[in-house]
DNA sequence: CGTCTTTGACCTGCGC
DNA sequence: GCGCAGGTCAAAGACG
């Protein structure tokens, strides 16, 4: 095998045709035209697309620290993939195809970046209309026709309960979008600014490690939350959000990785959601931590996961606030 | 006492 | 219809 593929996780990189590397930085949150082709549930022509990326350099509004600073990120992050939820599912259990020309190629001393986009629900969810554009499972949308956000939805609790109730003949259940990414971490669960509440854990066929569930401790928030270990690398963490925050980082949190998530965070571009993140950090009291370190000293001596969780907020799990 | 984790049971979707 | 696996619920207990 490859040494291009050292860092494979379950397949990801191998299954799934995009690469970026940080040098090249096509980034397809961004811009561009994701939709899938017909005929192709899980493949995407990274060729034909990549021009109509938005580079992710083009993507940073900000200054060059900010570039650095999601440099630093990618540094702890193995793979890129987008892909819809099914696709993503599968990556766990099936043998990846044979990698496409562009991973083939990819150096190795260059830096993968590990972002899955996952999405099933409607576009509307997925940032439509000049926002962040994710794929979207055509299987949902031909079976569905409604449109549901779970994180608008006053009666979350009341739906929780409704959704136990027969659905509607042909009526599917509609998913959040998701975004999966890898860490190398010893930690399972890592701290990203919010606060979550473990309500489930499952083990996984063929793997040793459970995956966990949480879920936003924030009312009418119903990001979800799995976390789980790669079983090729028990190092390697799979994290995978679902749904979009309607609320702020809160305050109250335990050190400051809040203050350093929404710092970073702001340099991601998200059209759809114009978040300002400076304000928000202004309300936020600096504490003393270890943690709160320059760029460069963050990567050197900081845990895995904080420097990647910096950067790996997801632009469109920010929801700007009425 | 409030919050969070644990964990077995239950629900749902899907393939056969 | 059945079985399997993923996902969720909710009661009980732990913890600060």
């Amino acid at each position: 095998m490859s040494d291009n593929h050292e860092n494979d996780i379950d397949g990801y990189s191998s299954y799934n045709p995009f690469y970026y590397e940080t040098s090249t930085t096509a980034f397809p949150f961004f811009g561009g035209d994701y939709t899938q082709q017909q005929g192709s549930s899980s493949s995407y022509d990274l060729s034909n697309s990549s021009s109509s990326f938005m580079s992710f350099t083009e993507c940073l509004q900000g200054s060059a620290s900010d570039y650095n600073t999601l440099s630093g990120a990618f540094d702890h992050i193995s793979e890129a993939i987008i892909n819809d939820t099914d696709n993503f599912k599968d990556i766990h259990h099936q043998p990846p195809p044979d990698p496409p020309p562009t991973a083939a190629a990819a150096n190795e001393n260059s830096t993968r970046t590990a972002i899955s986009c996952v999405s099933s629900s409607s576009s509307e969810a997925a940032g439509g209309g000049g926002g962040v554009e994710l794929l979207e499972d055509q299987s949902s949308k031909s079976n569905s026709t409604t449109t549901t956000k779970g994180c608008e939805n006053d009666q979350d609790d009341k739906s929780k309960k409704l959704s136990k109730l027969p659905r509607k003949k042909g009526e599917k259940k509609q998913r959040e979008p998701r975004f999966a990414f890898t860490t190398k971490s010893e930690i399972d669960h890592l701290e990203d600014g919010y606060r979550w509440r473990k309500y489930g854990q499952k083990a996984v066929k063929n793997s040793p490690f459970p995956r966990s569930y949480y879920r936003c401790t924030s009312q009418k928030c119903s990001v979800k939350k799995r976390v789980e270990r790669s079983f090729q690398d028990p190092s390697i963490v799979i994290t995978t959000y679902e749904g979009q925050h309607n609320h702020h980082c809160p305050a109250t949190l335990r050190g400051n990785a809040a203050a350093m998530i929404m710092s970073s965070s702001s340099s991601f571009p998200s059209p759809g959601f114009s978040h300002n993140h400076h304000q928000d950090l202004l309300n936020i009291p600096q504490i003393p931590s270890p943690y709160y370190q320059t760029l460069n000293q963050q990567q050197q001596q900081l845990p895995d996961h904080y420097g990647l969780f910096q950067n790996m907020i997801p632009p469109f799990m920010h929801k700007q606030e009425p």
